[in-house]
DNA sequence: CTGTTAGCGCGTTCAA
DNA sequence: TTGAACGCGCTAACAG
């Protein structure tokens, strides 16, 4: 403690200028001057104006611990994501950070490996020790474990394509059969009848749902789908590296292959070069999240958009409509007046998907 | 303010535990409490297992808002980045935070674009706002602004290859020259002669660092380097794409490039399949950072490594001796007693390069 | 509309 | 060693 106790010393010149500093600057209580900052009750234009004047002029800024510690409210939001090395995540923390700043919350960032239950507890902990107001789980479905001890402490939460009976858990719906429909579509008008899918692991939700998605599409097409064209891989690079080779073992091959991620297809694209395959020519491929370096593989790679602004912005008004709700229990929002037997809140949201076609895909070999 | 007023009501049964519950439960005053808490002062083991105990049972973890507001350390470091789209950050901030965590320290990230100065003041204003100990400034030397912001306000920081007078301002040196000159003398023994750099933006103090350890090295190999050789990039796919095109229009082209980073590389590998150019028989190339792609991309890209971890736990241990040191200033770690005009606490952190060689790079064409 | 006052949860003096 | 009391900077009652 270093600070020299200064009990009713309202100047305070030398040190960071407090609520104090600037209440008596602009010769008014500091309850005018919180008002003032916060718009919570209105404060007549001319000692408004003195307050704003004196707080530019000390450049003053609240102390967020003593906000939170009053206010009971931390206006931080905490986001959990896994595998930091997807180029898909940073995008989405990128945007979620984006719009939270801009809507006046900090945010929490833990990349936490969804499987190590130390790590998740270590992630959990953070978020309860810093008082979150709310996380977003955006592992894409392996969330079980975190979801135990974060509802265990009635936290808000928000996840992709998993719904919970707890009203303070909202789900992020992507319809993720648009954009696969019309990938699956794709591919059949350019002449594909064999086409794969190489899936994401069977422990995520939104791969079985993608998986899911693909085969309702390629029946809705009238295909067939032999089921060793559906491999399992694991959403990474040396996944789709090897995925591929399981497809390339195979007496009667496809001659296109759907990847439930990019970094999947990238994987592909690498194991089809081995193997002396020229994509598109010999074989097509189709990726699914549309990260930025899909533009520059060789070749650009035709894959399913999935909005990492949508998808951010979706968590982002989940956890707030729950935040803004537990701050004020009264105000009872998305539920009409007189119909108080009504589903509450909004607790689902939905994203959209589309497909991007770059040079990845062609017509089969004849 | 929904917490009903309870002055003193120390058993607090259904809310969250308080310090003062945990201190009834254990039968002690709160005073004990923390003080085992933070081994600040000698307990008796019998008093502090039991403090411990009732910690346990009733899952209590300390309100760091309140913490950080009687303390004055929040226990949080920034971490400014720019381009979140290179992987390499993405990586660098998740080692960041896997160090800080370690220590029992939070971290608030920051991906502002460093040119622009609304965002870079909302950037400063969200670290002043928080109270974080120290920042780390990651951008790689566009950081003007940002510093004078930051320093105005005494504020801790570390930076990359830019020293600054500055007490408070601790700077990590990157060796670049040796990875670099690996890099040329691995080209040259495969008989390369004629070698391009696709620098990065003059403004950022380590692409300057980078260019010109290239052209060291080039000297020391005896090599001449055209200046049309040396392209300015601007460290992004496109960049590399589009400064590739400027060497495939000159008359006198060169049989290797290096680049300035790896997105640079992968966009040179790009478009010199659009140009019918293999690699690497007919170019060869070479990268630096090693991100995680550059062992998928075709061909795999021999690079120059630059180790995220490293480099995440040098600003570390220059963030945490600025913050241990303003947190007890009477201390004066690093400097001998009795030498007491010597230089004081370590300013300068340095972290190291190697070449990674993979299959970029072979003899040129004959 | 404005000021006074209590106390958010905790670390840290000072006495005992 | 332990406990009582104070105050970190701020917001939200309550008076006026």
């Amino acid at each position: 403690m270093n600070h020299v106790t200064r009990k009713g010393n309202r100047s305070n010149p030398a040190g960071k200028p407090d609520i104090r500093t600037v209440a008596s600057l602009a010769r008014v209580s500091i309850a005018t001057v919180s008002r003032t900052i916060n718009g919570s009750s209105a404060v007549s234009d001319k000692l408004s104006k003195r307050v704003w004047q004196a707080i530019e002029q000390l450049d003053y800024y609240p102390n967020t611990h003593a906000r939170s510690l009053v206010s009971g409210r931390s206006r931080i939001l905490g986001i959990i994501v896994e595998n930091i090395t997807n180029p898909f995540f940073p995008e989405l923390i990128a945007s979620f950070e984006e719009i939270a700043v801009a809507h006046g919350y900090e945010i929490l960032v833990s990349s936490a490996n969804i499987d190590n239950a130390s790590q998740i507890t270590t992630s959990v902990r953070r978020m309860l020790e810093r008082k979150v107001e709310g996380v977003a789980v955006l592992t894409f479905g392996s969330e079980e474990t975190v979801l135990d001890q974060l509802t265990a402490h009635r936290m808000p939460l928000v996840l992709c394509e998993f719904e919970v009976e707890d009203p303070a858990v909202s789900t992020i719906l992507i319809d993720y059969s648009t954009g696969i429909h019309a990938a699956v579509e794709h591919l059949v008008e350019l002449g594909h009848r064999r086409i794969s899918f190489l899936a994401g692991p069977h422990t995520l939700h939104s791969a079985i749902t993608r998986r899911e998605s693909f085969l309702a599409a390629a029946q809705k097409c009238g295909l067939k789908i032999a089921s060793n064209w559906i491999v399992e891989c694991d959403h990474t690079l040396k996944g789709g590296d090897a995925g591929f080779g399981k497809l390339l073992a195979l007496k009667s091959r496809p001659t296109a292959v759907v990847c439930s991620n990019d970094m999947t297809a990238i994987g592909v694209l690498h194991a089809a070069h081995k193997a002396n395959l020229r994509v598109p020519q010999d074989i097509s491929v189709i990726g699914l999240d549309d990260i930025a370096f899909t533009d520059y593989t060789l070749p650009p790679l035709t894959t399913i958009r999935l909005s990492r602004m949508d998808l951010a912005k979706a968590a982002f008004d989940a956890l707030r409509l729950q935040a803004e709700a537990a701050a004020n229990p009264g105000a009872n929002p998305g539920t009409n007046p007189g119909t108080h037997a009504s589903s509450g809140p909004q607790r689902t949201f939905p994203v959209s998907t589309s497909l991007v076609i770059r040079e990845s895909t062609s017509a089969p070999p004849a």
